[in-house]
RNA sequence: GGGUGUGUUCCAGAGUGGCCAAAUGGGGCAGACUGUAAAUCUGCUGUCUCUCGACUUCGGUGGUUCGAAUCCAUCCGCACCCA
């Protein structure tokens, strides 16, 4: 599913190809998060042909409340259902346990949660996940984790990802045993667990290795714990995942975060933060953040970015944004996502490009600087 | 011309003797956001020190009172009704 072709000479970073039955996905890469079918705020046009999206996400738990799973199967999956050729990658509603923690109930069995729609009880177990997610058909579906928080004690830590893994054995007995329902092959990627703690990680990642599956997640980072913590967790977790699979970091992060689990061997990353925050105001660019709302773009009239590489960079002025921002136009929080989102994809590109001619490193650390600038 | 009502901090609008620098909403300013219960949430929003505290404000002026945004007189503005 996955060819490694280059490793950088100065760090772990590597350039390679994942191989879907949607299409090649080119590493490193940013994938945006589309929850419930759609990544909010933007137009699917856009996510091809401007921000060049390769892979999207999908959330189990909130496409099982809606629309619900056989609206997703009688459409022919996800991709037929929002109209998206390219791969999709689906969470498997391990998240919800974490955000959703005074609405669930987590038990051996699996976890009951009580709709956030309409407060009805469901009982989401390895199995049933795994039939859901056969259902939706993402091309990568992720197993059922506890995503344990980043302050958890280590007796906890130790627990929680001791039940993960008893998961799964279940998963992987499920959606080993299902077929894939529309004509193309779905792989399953295991997570690794443990929290902060280096022997757990290194427990997890060792047993998750040794099942041999198409890819791998790091999961439970960027959830409490010190950045620090998390970029330590992921170099021990690479040492020991193998080097011809995906390794996909879970839910990170802000562009610093994602160079800096390039440069420890990252393949794949997710987040909401290009969206979300682009819809709360804040955008990210090659020369640092923006508040877009702050009064000091009132009057700047030039380009939102001019270095920007998709087309709301060059159409619209700072002025304007702040603007549509400031009377809560929609059309502001769509231009912020596109923006967001066309900057996280070409940040990855020039990333694996970098790799690509073997000067990773020296742009890696001339980029941090200017990342993190706020503007 | 007569009558009634009204004037509060950027706006709207509470407050009708001390617990009022003054509710609440809006606006403004700033911050947060990491496998999305988020177009959300938090803080600040008279001045000065910026912690305690001090000072100046509730249309103007003059009173009553230990004490007034609150009561009285008068003037000014605004709204509506009657001629």
């Amino acid at each position: 599913m996955f060819t490694l072709q280059q490793t950088d000479t100065r760090s772990s970073a590597r350039a390679g190809v994942v191989h879907t039955d949607h299409g090649d996905i080119l590493t490193p890469i940013f994938m945006p998060v589309g929850t419930v079918g759609t990544v909010k705020g933007v137009q699917r046009r856009d996510l091809e042909d401007d921000i060049k999206a390769q892979i999207i996400l999908g959330n189990t738990y909130h496409l099982y409340l809606r629309p619900g799973t056989h609206i997703l199967h009688e459409a022919g999956g996800l991709h037929r259902f929002e109209g998206w050729t390219r791969p999709i990658l689906t969470d498997s509603g391990g998240y919800q346990v974490f955000s959703l923690t005074d609405i669930r109930k987590m038990t051996e069995e699996g976890v009951q949660f009580s709709s956030h729609i309409d407060g009805r009880k469901l009982l989401f177990t390895p199995e049933s996940v795994m039939d859901i997610e056969r259902e939706i058909g993402a091309d990568i579906v992720m197993a059922f984790d506890e995503c344990c928080p980043g302050t958890a004690d280590r007796a906890y830590a130790k627990a929680s990802m001791e039940r993960t893994h008893r998961w799964l054995d279940r998963c992987i007995a499920r959606f080993d045993s299902t077929p894939d329902l529309y004509g193309y092959r779905q792989h399953l990627f295991p997570i690794v667990q443990g929290c902060v703690y280096t022997d757990l990680r290194q427990d997890a990642a060792k047993r998750l290795r040794d099942l041999d599956r198409d890819g791998y997640a790091i999961g439970g980072l960027a959830v409490g714990e010190p950045a620090e913590k998390m970029y330590e967790m992921i170099e021990v977790v690479n040492d020991i995942l193998p080097q011809d699979k995906p390794r996909y970091l879970m839910g990170v992060g802000t562009p610093w975060n994602i160079l800096e689990g390039i440069e420890r061997g990252v393949d794949m990353f997710d987040c909401v933060m290009p969206t979300r925050n682009g819809r709360n105001g804040m955008i990210f660019t090659r020369n640092g953040v923006m508040n877009m709302r702050n009064k000091k773009w009132e009057n700047d009239f030039t380009p939102l970015d001019p270095d920007g590489t998709s087309y709301v960079d060059q159409q619209y002025t700072r002025a304007y944004v702040r603007h549509l921002i400031h009377a809560q136009e929609m059309l502001g929080l769509e231009i912020l996502s596109i923006h967001n989102l066309a900057f996280y994809l070409w940040l990855v590109g020039e990333a694996r490009q970098h790799i690509l001619t073997g000067d990773f490193k020296p742009w890696k650390d001339e980029m941090m600087q200017r990342l993190m600038n706020r503007l």
